[in-house]
DNA sequence: GGATCGGCATTTGTATGACAATTGACGACG
DNA sequence: CGTCGTCAATTGTCATACAAATGCCGATCC
C-alpha cells in the first residue's frame, strides 16, 4: 500500500496521499477516511498521518475541520505551482489538456526570461548555458543525457535572469519538464529543427541579443510543442 | 511571542516560523533551535511544532535530519509561488527589489492572460471582469473597496483564461497585488490615466480583441509600476 | 408548528512520554 | 595515520489521553 522509497515514512504518506488528490482518486469536497482508518489502512501511526496531512493542508490541496473530517479542496485553492503537487500530477500521467496548459504558461515566461537572461546575465551564468547546450549536442547517443542536459539548459536561462521568482518557476515545472522532454525525444532521436533553435538561443543570450533569445525561444516552444503533440498522440495510442 | 490570531495554534506557529524564515531573522543553512527548544520557546507541545515544521518543509523553506537539527534551506529551495511564502515576504515588508521582480512576473502573465481571457473567456467570465471594473470606477472615494476591486478585476482576468495555473498563479501572488495597490492609492486617490487603462483592459477583452487587451495591460502595468515606485519612495522615505 | 437553544457524539487539535532510527563526533585500535 | 566502532544528540515514529470544535438531534419555548 505505501511504497517508500527509501525517504522518510510520513514523506511517504504524504506522496501517497498528495499522488491520490491530484490523480483525481480523492475528488474535491469528497472527505477523507477519518484519522483513524486512514493510519489502519496505510498501516503508520496518528503522529505521522498528520504531519502528512498538514502538508497537504500547506500545499492548499485540504482542509480539517473538527466532526466534518478532512475534505479536499477545489483545484483553484491548490498550490499548483507547488513542486511536490506538480510532480505528482505528472506522474499520474500527463494529458493533452495538461500540456496545453503547460506550454501556455512556458510561452508566457520562458522567452522573456531569455531576454532577461541575455541583457542581465553574468558571464559565469553565460557560460554555464553554454555548457549545457554542448552537453547535448555531445549527448547525440544516450537520450538520458541529452533530456538531463536539455532540462538543465532551460533551467540555466532561469537562473540567468537573477529573478529568483523566475527560478522557483523553474524548478517547479521541473518535473513536467523532464517528462515532456522524454517523452519527446523518446521517438525521433535528434529533431534537428530544435537543436538548432538551442543553439540559436544560446547564441543570442550570449551575445546580449535579448530580443533575438525572446524570438528564438518562442519558435523552440512552438517546435517542441509541435513535437510532444505527435510523441504523445502515438504514446497514448500505444498504451493507454 | 505567538499572535494567534483565532486560527489554530498549529497554524500560529507555521506562520510564526515561516515568518521568521521569510524575513531573514534566520538565515539559509542557519540550524534552528532543536523542537525542545522551539517547543519551550513558543510554548507549544512536540506535536504541534513538528506539525508546523513539517508544513514549512512541504513548502521548501526547511529540511530537517537527525541529529544536524532543522535548518533553513538556500531561498532557491523555496516554493516561491506559494500564497502563504509569498504573504509573510509581503508582510515583512516589501521592497523596491521586490517589486521589480514582481513586476518582472506579472509582465510575464498579466498580458497574455488578458489575451487569453478576450479569446476564450466566456459571456459570464467577461461579465464578472466588467462588474469588478464597474465597482473600480463606483467606489471613488472608498480606497478600501477600490483597492478590492482592484484586486478582483486581476484576479477575474486570469479565471477567465481557462488556465488553471493562472489562476494558481493569480492566488499566490494575491497578497503581493493587495499590498501593492493599498501602497499606489495611499497617495493620489485615482490616477485618471490607470483607471482608463483599466477600462480599455476590460472592453478589449469583452470584445474578444486580445491583441488589443494584451497591449493595454502592458501599458497599465508600466504605469502601475511607475505609480507605485513614487508610493513606494515616499512611503520608505516617511517610515523606514 | 416552527424556531431556538442546549446537550451529545464524533472528529480533529494538542499534550505527553516513550522508544526507534539516523548520523555526526570522538575515541579505540590496527 | 587511517579505519572502524561506540556513543550521544537529534529527529522520526508510536501510543495514549484529553481538549476543543462542531454537526446532529432532541427538548423547549413562543
Amino acid at each position: 500500500m505505501l511504497s517508500r522509497g527509501g525517504g522518510r515514512l510520513c514523506s511517504a504518506v504524504t506522496a501517497e496521499l498528495g499522488r491520490r488528490i491530484v490523480s483525481g482518486s480523492l475528488q474535491p469536497d469528497e472527505s477523507l477516511p477519518t484519522e483513524a482508518e486512514m493510519c489502519a489502512a496505510l498501516g503508520v501511526s496518528r503522529t505521522t498521518l498528520r504531519e502528512a496531512v498538514k502538508r497537504l493542508h500547506g500545499k492548499g490541496l485540504v482542509v480539517a475541520n473538527p466532526r466534518r473530517g478532512t475534505r479536499v479542496r477545489a483545484t483553484r485553492f491548490w498550490n499548483q505551482f507547488d513542486s511536490e503537487v506538480l510532480a505528482w500530477r505528472v506522474e499520474a500521467g500527463i494529458t493533452p489538456e495538461f500540456l496545453d496548459y503547460l506550454y501556455e504558461i512556458r510561452d508566457c515566461f520562458e522567452p522573456r526570461a531569455c531576454c532577461l537572461a541575455a541583457t542581465r546575465g553574468s558571464e559565469a551564468e553565460h557560460a554555464r548555458i553554454r555548457a549545457h547546450f554542448a552537453e547535448i549536442v555531445a549527448a547525440t547517443d544516450d537520450a538520458g543525457r541529452r533530456v538531463a542536459a536539455d532540462l538543465e539548459f532551460h533551467l540555466a536561462i532561469f537562473a540567468a535572469t537573477g529573478n529568483p521568482y523566475l527560478v522557483s518557476l523553474g524548478s517547479a515545472i521541473r518535473a513536467a519538464l523532464h517528462v515532456s522532454f522524454s517523452l519527446s525525444q523518446q521517438r525521433s532521436p535528434i529533431p534537428h529543427q530544435e537543436l538548432r533553435l538551442h543553439g540559436q538561443v544560446c547564441d543570442a543570450i550570449i551575445r546580449g541579443d535579448g530580443e533575438g533569445a525572446q524570438r528564438y525561444m518562442r519558435q523552440l516552444l512552438d517546435a517542441s510543442r509541435a513535437t510532444l503533440g505527435l510523441a504523445l498522440h502515438e504514446s497514448l495510442k500505444v498504451a493507454p
